[in-house]
DNA sequence: GCTAGTATCTTAGATATCTAAGATTATGCC
DNA sequence: GGCATAATCTTAGATATCTAAGATACTAGC
């Protein structure tokens, strides 16, 4: 199969002969594609899906975090979250435990083999990500990383102006008890 | 369901605090999902799915293509052009056909109501990119399309490399003829 | 002109993600 | 204390995407 070579440079040339200025979105998607391969199949040959990827990356950091929680810092939705966990939890990497207190909230811990898996897997994050921004100056990934970063923040700032019933700039300082507008 | 307005305000907030070196990948993931998410809403308003609006696009510029060429053009792999086309067949888009010639070939050509979207949808997408770069200097955008280029590049390398049996320099002349290595 | 290989589309099945709505537990107000 | 509301997890079902492999049509070399 020679198709997913000679798609990356299809790609490739595409984008380089025209990007027209209303194709943000299209660039940055395509970089995700390959950001996101580059680490799959790596993750692949050792047996770990890209999925749970963001949440052992967050476990590693702190367990002991609610299935709430690591749907926000992950930055999914909360049922991707609890599909994933339960994959995990089948594949002996995390447990699920309610603990008395609350007991809507689901907890989650790392097992000892959930753990060992970060010495193996954070080389391959790093490795895809050195390959990534090679040849490319610091300065101008810190800049990507800030634009990025302020794009997100437009985009949730829009977002929340679209969900207020009443637009006005007022209305922004109570965003904590906005509700969404029903969308048809 | 106050979900949605939190998590984007959890995630700025988390990018905000740390973002260490080897996330490029988790942020650009997250870019993308603010401007689909943002993409997507606007195009639902008026019934149209993200996954048309890929080859809807293209298809406004030039029509008559085929799956492949849709395809690459797109950066999706097959299986997801046709699905995407056949359900726009359904919706009366686009018509599938096989003309005489290369009769493997399927070439896709826009109907009048497919052609019709394009005044309807373009301005979404303009808003969208309007949104999201609002604020942002100019130069840093553009910085920041030349970075995600390059990203792509480096990976699309890589890729090729890591498919070459022989991973020598020279070997790269011979790209077009490249064989995938067989992954476990 | 047959056969082997290649190109293209298609099918099948997996993964990652989402929205909407159901179930359960906690909280707060009367 | 009991009921309404909220928080959290869960289920159900949809969409977008992928890989692998099957089916069909073309091409080239003998």
């Amino acid at each position: 199969m020679t198709m997913r070579s000679r798609d990356a440079q299809t790609i490739l040339r595409h984008w380089r002969e025209a990007v027209p200025n209303d194709r943000l979105a299209h660039l940055v998607k395509d970089a995700t594609r390959a950001l996101v391969r580059a680490l799959q199949v790596r993750l692949a040959e050792h047996k770990v899906s890209f999925g749970h990827w963001a949440f052992l990356r967050i476990l590693w950091e702190r367990d002991g975090l609610t299935q709430r929680e690591l749907s926000n810092l992950a930055g999914v939705m909360e049922p991707t979250t609890f599909t994933a966990l339960k994959a995990m939890e089948r594949l002996g990497y995390v447990l699920r435990r309610r603990v008395n207190g609350d007991r809507k909230k689901v907890y989650i811990f790392l097992t000892p083999k959930g753990r060992l898996l970060k010495r193996e897997l954070v080389p391959l994050a790093e490795a895809v990500n050195a390959i990534a921004v090679r040849g490319i100056k610091p300065a101008d990934v810190n800049t990507t990383r800030e634009v990025l970063l302020a794009i997100i923040g437009n985009l949730a700032q829009d977002e929340l102006e679209r969900d207020l019933p009443m637009p006005s700039t007022r209305a922004l300082k109570h965003v904590g008890s906005a509700r969404r507008r029903k969308r048809a």
